[in-house]
DNA sequence: AAAATAAACAACCGCCGTCAG
DNA sequence: CCTGACGGCGGTTGTTTATTT
């Protein structure tokens, strides 16, 4: 059933840690027992639930996909819109900017912009359908630049780019959200610790 | 229909600030 | 005061899935 590549079966030592990625199993306990005992101390709660993980893994798969208020599904065409602005407005502060996106998490936010937004902005331009031809003066949308936010300051407007007045020109994937297959659904992982009460 | 390529996604890594001992 | 553990963050990489040839 699985193939993992790589990494864990050997010769002499099983991992005292694992890595790759999460398995059915060790979401379940990780909800599980952050059912009954909350979260927090990702380390000692990695041991103490008895993940073979880093506390920062378990932290991760926990913010990023078993939260119970983590939302799944396409990014929306107003929620795409939102992290334009923000973007904007903050460059890759992604956990900021997902604080304005209930249930989105930086990682997510971070990967649909850098997959779906950012080429936009590089390849086509500001203006992929208008015809003034003023280009795009390196305003921004790189992310080497991270720093030039800094020098700002938190709640400051540092620049607005050019794109920024042409969110409808961007090409919004899908309206609404298609779900269907992500194997157990969160929500069955969810049900399931039902069952396991310790 | 299969192989190649590109895109999307999940997870890891290293750095850094904070805080307890 | 110094040191180390921890958690948060952003960048990056590895793997899976979709699309194109």
């Amino acid at each position: 059933m699985d193939k993992m590549k790589g990494g864990i079966s050997n010769s002499s030592q099983e991992p005292e840690v694992r890595k790759g990625p999460w398995t059915m199993e060790e979401d379940l306990i990780l909800i599980n027992y952050i059912a009954n005992h909350g979260e927090g101390v990702w380390n000692t709660l990695a041991r103490s639930a008895g993940l073979k993980r880093t506390g920062k893994s378990c932290r991760l798969r926990w913010l990023n996909y078993l939260r119970p208020d983590v939302r799944r599904g396409n990014i929306t065409a107003d929620e795409q819109l939102l992290i334009m602005e923000l973007h904007a407005r903050w460059g890759n502060r992604w956990s900021k900017i997902a604080k304005h996106l209930p249930g989105r998490t930086d990682n997510e936010i971070k990967n649909h912009w850098r997959t779906r937004i950012q080429k936009h902005i590089k390849q086509a331009g500001p203006y992929p359908r208008q015809n003034s031809n003023h280009e795009l003066n390196q305003n921004e949308a790189s992310t080497s630049n991270t720093h030039l936010y800094e020098e700002v300051g938190e709640g400051m407007e540092y620049y607005l780019p050019s794109y920024a007045g042409n969110l409808e020109a961007f090409p919004v994937p899908l309206p609404a959200e298609s779900n269907e297959n992500f194997w157990p659904n969160v929500e069955d992982l969810w049900s399931m610790q039902l069952l396991n009460n310790d």
